[in-house]
DNA sequence: TTTAGTGCAAACGATTTGCAAAATA
DNA sequence: TATTTTGCAAATCGTTTGCACTAAA
């Protein structure tokens, strides 16, 4: 049920979401949408957010930090977190392999596993530099 | 600094991790603790959760429901989610093939990868059944 | 007797929700 | 006009924290 309707603030988060590569928490997200839409509330950008990430047009990331990050790209990709800044960064990793893992893991399970999501941790290169 | 003292609270809550195999929510920790003490607070057992994951002697897994789930079992495995019933179980993995992704994952990257965490998804044995 | 751990309750940050008004179909 | 989406504010959820008190070393 539900029909879904136009909006114009849902299609500026999801601009900012295809074109951004910063991961942004719903704040972030909130906080850029408003100079387009100065009243905007953050209980429409986490409305949009869920309703994005339902579809499948965007990805939630859950971080050791309690929030969410958001990601328009919806492409099988995995994430690394910087344990030391926080940030969130693409890791460009064979899919194949990833494949090869949810296979293996599927052999001895009597569930059906439809996805996995694996987040890498450690120092991201500019917080190495600067120590 | 900070000298660990002996707390029978924090005891009770390590021997519950340690024989459940349910992957509990602090508050699931918090009920059955609350056995054999009676006035434990969740304050309470946060801390202690918080101070076995940093010892190493729990793990704390994050979950897309919000709340954290802990497990008492530190050696290397890997968790499944039923996104139906939402329960936490097991996942019996060669570890080697982690390893592998891991190695993999490192080749490209300008950072240092000092862990990762896998969790997959889907629908669990139980729930297949009953559907 | 010094230091760490506890219970309680208040505070917190992230997210969700109820509702009347505004936008879309 | 019928239905969805919005803005706002209050509410909720999981978790953390300050403080006076109790237990462990």
């Amino acid at each position: 049920m539900a029909a879904l309707k136009y909006s114009r603030q849902r299609e500026c988060i999801k601009n900012y979401l295809a074109m951004t590569k910063e991961h942004p928490t719903a704040d972030t997200v909130y906080l850029h949408v408003k100079e387009d839409f100065p009243n905007i509330s953050l209980g429409t950008v986490y409305r949009n957010l869920n309703l994005l990430t339902d579809l499948g047009e965007a990805i939630k990331i859950p971080t050791p930090d309690g929030g969410d990050r958001f990601d328009g790209n919806t492409m099988p990709h995995n994430h690394f977190f910087c344990t030391n800044c926080r940030k969130v960064l693409d890791l460009d990793l064979d899919m194949k392999k990833i494949e090869q893992v949810n296979k293996a893991a599927a052999e001895n399970f009597d569930g059906i596993i439809e996805s996995s999501t694996t987040i890498f941790y450690g120092k991201c290169g500019d917080c190495i530099q600067k120590s």
